[in-house]
DNA sequence: ACCTGAACACCGTTCAAGT
DNA sequence: ACCTGAACACCGTTCAAGT
C-alpha cells in the first residue's frame, strides 16, 4: 500500500526530436489561440520539455513563429501547384484554380494564414530559407500569366504587375472573409467560398484577353 | 542648502480626462510598437498614472484597443468621404478616390490598420459602437456603387456584390503593400502608391460599364 | 550536445485601501 | 468617482548546473 509505484516509463533526458515536436506543438496551439496568444512556455509543457528547452532549438520566439510560417508558406505553393497541375494546357483555369486554393488555405488555417501575412514577423530576412519559401507562390503565379499571354488567352503585358493585381484581388477576399469583415446576411450566399468565386470570376475577365471565349465552367 | 525643494505643482490625484490621454497615448505607443506588442502598464507609465488606473476607464487591454480600432474606422470614412467629396458627380472618380484613400491610410498608419483589420480583435461585437463604425465605410462603397450604375457609368448588378469586389482588391493591395510583400526591386516603380494606382485602374476597367468612356485623368 | 531549475525583468488583472 | 500599491499568476529570456 505505501510501496511507492514503479518508476515506469521514465521520458528520456534527450527527447530525439524536439524540434519537430515544438513545431508540432506550435501548430497546434496557434490555431486554437492565435500568434499573439501562443506561449512558449506552453508549447514546451505540450512537449514535455522545461520552458527552457527550446532555446536549444530556436533562438526566440518568433524564430519558432517564423519556422510555422515557413511551413505555411509550403503549403500554399503546394497547393497552388496542385490547382496547376490539375488544369494542364488551361492558364485561366490554372489561374482560377490557384486563387482558390489560396482562399481555401485561408479559411482553412485562419491562425497560420494572419501569422504568415499580418506582420507577426517583421522581417522574413533574419529567418533562413522564410523569404524563398515566402516568394514561391508569387513566382508560380507569374509564371501562369505569362503562359496564358503566350497562348493568347491572357492580355498581354506586364506578367508580374498583372500577377501583382491577381494577388492583390485574391489576397483581399482571402482575408476579408477570414476575418469575417464581408457580412452574407443578406445575400443569399452563406458560403464564403461563393463569395470568393464571384470575386475570381470578376478578377478572370479583367485578365482574360479582349478575344478569348469566356470559360464555360463554373 | 538642506530644504526640501517647494512641492511645485504636484500632479492633482483626479487626471481629469484620462481616458483620452490614455488613447492617445496608446496611438503613439502603437505605431512604435504594433498592436501585439503595446503594453497597458506602459501606457499607463506614459499617461503619469499607475498600472491599474486604465481599468477605470476600459475593462480591459482589449477594449482600449477597441477604442483605437475606431478611431481608425473613423478616420478612413473620412478620409473616404473627403475623395467623394472631391469628385461631385463623378462616380468612377470617386471609386478612384476612395481606393486611394484607403490605401493610403494604411501606408501612413500601418499598425493601426493591422488592428483595425488583421484578427487583433477577436469579435467587434462586443465593443459597443465598433461594428457600426466599421461597417461605415463599406456603406459608403456601395451608395457610390449604385450611383454610377443610376448615371449608366458603371455596369449593371448587385451593387452590393460588386462593392465587395472592389473592396477585396483595394484591401488586397494595401495589405500586401504595408506588409511589403510586393518587391517593387526589378519594376521602375519604387513608388508603392503607383502600384496601388495601376491596381485600382485595372479594377476600374472592370467595374464600368461596356460603353462608357475611359476616364481621362491619372 | 542537449536539457533543467532558478532567476530576472517584465506582463494583464484584481482588490483593498487611500483621496 | 477616481486613483494607488501590493499581490497573483503568468510571460520571454538567460545562465549555471546537471546528464
Amino acid at each position: 500500500m505505501t510501496a511507492p509505484p514503479p518508476p515506469a516509463r521514465k521520458a528520456p533526458y534527450h527527447h530525439g526530436d524536439l524540434k519537430n515536436a515544438l513545431i508540432e506543438a506550435a501548430l497546434a496551439a496557434l490555431e486554437s489561440q492565435g500568434w499573439h496568444a501562443l506561449s512558449l512556455r506552453d508549447v514546451a509543457r505540450q512537449a514535455n520539455v522545461s520552458h527552457a528547452a527550446p532555446y536549444r532549438h530556436f533562438p526566440s520566439k518568433e524564430a519558432l513563429l517564423a519556422a510555422l510560417a515557413e511551413r505555411g508558406f509550403a503549403e500554399l505553393a503546394d497547393d497552388m501547384q496542385r490547382g496547376i497541375d490539375g488544369a494542364p494546357g488551361d492558364p485561366l483555369g490554372q489561374l482560377r484554380a490557384t486563387g482558390r486554393a489560396y482562399v481555401a488555405l485561408a479559411l482553412r488555417r485562419p491562425a497560420l494564414f494572419r501569422l504568415m501575412f499580418s506582420g507577426a514577423l517583421s522581417s522574413y530576412q533574419p529567418h533562413g530559407s522564410l523569404p524563398l519559401v515566402a516568394g514561391k507562390s508569387f513566382l508560380l503565379l507569374v509564371a501562369t500569366v505569362a503562359a496564358g499571354q503566350s497562348t493568347g488567352v491572357v492580355r498581354p503585358g506586364s506578367a508580374e504587375q498583372m500577377a501583382i493585381a491577381a494577388w492583390a484581388t485574391v489576397h483581399g477576399v482571402a482575408t476579408l472573409l477570414l476575418e469575417q469583415q464581408i457580412h452574407l446576411g443578406d445575400s443569399a450566399v452563406a458560403d464564403p467560398m461563393v463569395v470568393a468565386d464571384a470575386v475570381i470570376e470578376r478578377l478572370q475577365q479583367g485578365l482574360a484577353a479582349p478575344g478569348a471565349a469566356a470559360p464555360s465552367n463554373v
